[in-house]
DNA sequence: CGCCAAAATTGATCTGGGTCAATCGGCTTT
DNA sequence: AAAGCCGATTGACCCAGATCAATTTTGGCG
């Protein structure tokens, strides 16, 4: 889908009661310094299935994510696809080493995003070393991420595959909502297949055996873990 | 296999004349503070095989790699191996959020390391916003090319991991000995094959395969592209 | 509510790559 | 040069997960 980027203006809020302002990039700067930093980001916002930005693309802008959730993916010629993660609130999106983003991003629902100018959020950043370490921080936790994943799709069977990602899941979502057996899947069978480099079937397959079993409950918009310790179990394996 | 690490003493070496001065996390630095930070830094070599931090290890140091090759790998408890990356000289090892780090590495042949007391080296940085950027930069690209190897593993049929392998492996070694058709390959058949989210079978299979058609030829200690359009058509589709 | 389209589930069948099991071949050791 | 070893190759067979093909369920909308 094409994006209708909608922007709320600089006018319409304010860094210091940003949902975001505690675990976002903006967490290692103080309150004088978020007033400047205010000014640099614009807030927008995006229908279900919008593109952000795509791979390819010139990179002109850096995105924090405020609120919703996003899909981060990589397309081969033919139309395969591989979900390289999903992005939450705080997520900071548009780093890079070439000036193009290197992979594409859409919404997964409605989602909000504060834009930043590549230019005056490099300037802005240049003096001041705790924002860039802040920058580094969450770019090699993103790469911790990434190495795991590289097991799980290497390495892992289709049901080890859908218990990790049911916890991973449930871990990043307590965050967000809090802990809770019940896992929020606001993405399609088809993206976390493409997630798990499964097919939409399998993941289908898997999560009625896991219900038969007693494992899960599929319910409305996600999953509820009934017996938390064997999904552990079946991930770890 | 353990370490035994064979220290050349800073007195051994300067970094004005190091291999990787101009690629390295070092070519962010100007020649004066290369006389610092040569103090910082002390020489270590490792035979074959050799385990230079594990996963899960407290970490303690950062590494840059001066020669030689590194295999980087996750285990699962039962035993199964996937290899996140192999290191060449110029890359920096170590980074981590946790203070442990998150994968292993050891030596393939004989390597020469370049290892930083965490402490005096997140001193010597604090006030260097280029040396971060670099360091920076440095996770990016590895992010970027996680983010590859996650289509691959995840999307693409054994004969597209092998033909990509080839190729992604053809490209890195330019840097160091030049451009060739000829692919040095100093690791096993087991690592392409845990690098690949293959197994040790399929990765000699697909070898000999291509070779019977004439797309490369298999020589002692590496591959020979006879035919590099082919390999790149097929690790392209 | 009833209609339509998209998403999800389920079933039947197929196959790429895994598993198991011999060799093979190149080095090292003696 | 014979023996032993370890990595690599090859072959025969198997199976987890893909593919193909219907349904069934869900959600949006007049």
């Amino acid at each position: 889908m094409k994006p209708s980027l909608v922007t709320i203006g600089p006018n319409g809020h304010f860094c210091s009661d940003c949902a975001v302002r505690e675990s976002a990039v903006c967490s290692s700067l103080d309150a004088v310094e978020l007033r400047e930093f205010e000014h640099l980001g614009r807030r927008v916002r995006l229908g279900s299935g919008e593109t952000v930005f795509s791979e390819e693309d010139i990179s002109t802008s850096f995105y924090n994510l405020l609120e919703g959730v996003m899909r981060l993916y990589k397309l081969l010629p033919d139309g395969r696809r591989q979900i390289v993660g999903f992005a939450l609130p705080g997520d900071f999106l548009g780093m890079n080493v070439s000036g193009r983003h290197n992979f594409s991003a859409d919404a997964i629902g409605a989602v909000t995003v504060c834009q930043f100018a590549k230019t005056p959020f490099g300037r802005f950043i240049e003096d001041r070393a705790h924002l860039l370490r802040r920058i580094n921080e969450l770019a090699i936790r993103e790469l911790d991420h990434a190495r795991d994943h590289m097991v799980l799709l290497g390495r892992r069977s289709a049901d080890e595959k859908v218990a990790a990602f049911l916890l991973g899941w449930r871990e990043r979502s307590f965050a967000l909502k809090g802990r809770s057996d019940t896992v929020p899947l606001p993405m399609s069978r088809q993206d976390i297949a493409d997630y798990l480099g499964l097919t939409i079937e399998t993941v289908s397959r898997t999560f009625t055996k896991l219900e038969r079993h007693g494992v899960i409950e599929i319910i409305h918009g996600g999953i509820r873990l009934l017996d938390p310790a064997r999904v552990e179990a079946l991930a770890a394996a």
